[in-house]
DNA sequence: ATCGTTAATCGTAGATAAGCGATAAAGGAA
DNA sequence: TTCCTTTATCGCTTATCTACGATTAACGAT
């Protein structure tokens, strides 16, 4: 499978590749869900198009501060939104940014 | 935009998700891409298809231990395989983790 | 104004990531 | 054998993640 004397070395880029806002936004992305609870997350606000902060500490079997801080980390990513609702805060997809992402994978 | 309390409770999943190997399994593959220069050193490979370790150094602004970390996170993620071909390695993408990936993805 | 609920933040502890230089290991060449 | 090249690993430092309990802030209700 590996091709060996055969392949020429980095021909077309031979100088470094420069920091890529691509990659970076990529990698903000995929660093977004590359936890197993943030992907039960967006799952579940996929699924039920909406749901309270609360409800989502029921979900998961972590402390109601720890899901806070992985709903910032979802936040921060632009993957999701949060709405307040008095009291409480209201969770959302953000579908365009979820878009983005599945392009970004499927253009791999 | 946010469903406030017409939306009831979590009706459908009242009990904590437990640890959801897909989840876990999704997030590992995730975290491979979660930083920019191993989402360009999989883009490289799926670019050339090959390419022997040296190059992919010669290609980041990176050291080479530090190029090398990454690939062995890579490699732990199953998206990359390497093949040692005398002193040097060659890396290719695996293709079956590749798409497992985008599967992931395309199905949120 | 006071209470109760909800969510974010603070502080802390432990684990892990990211980066580098230096070294080791493995193979080819002289 | 002795070099030279190539890559992995070690040791180290710094920074960030993850998780928790406790506290704070914001709001509704009484």
């Amino acid at each position: 499978m590996a091709k060996r004397s055969t392949k020429k070395p980095c021909d077309s880029m031979p100088v470094k590749l420069k920091a890529d806002p691509t990659a970076d936004d990529f990698a903000k992305l995929a660093w977004a869900i590359a936890h197993p609870a943030r992907v039960q997350i967006v799952r579940l606000l996929i699924g039920r198009e909406a749901c309270v902060c609360g409800e989502i500490v029921d979900c998961l079997p972590l402390a109601q501060s720890t899901v806070s801080q992985h709903l910032k980390i979802l936040k921060e990513s632009g993957l999701i939104q949060g709405e307040v609702d008095g009291p409480k805060v209201c969770y959302c997809i953000n579908p365009k940014r979820l878009e983005q992402l599945k392009s970004f994978v499927a253009g791999l």
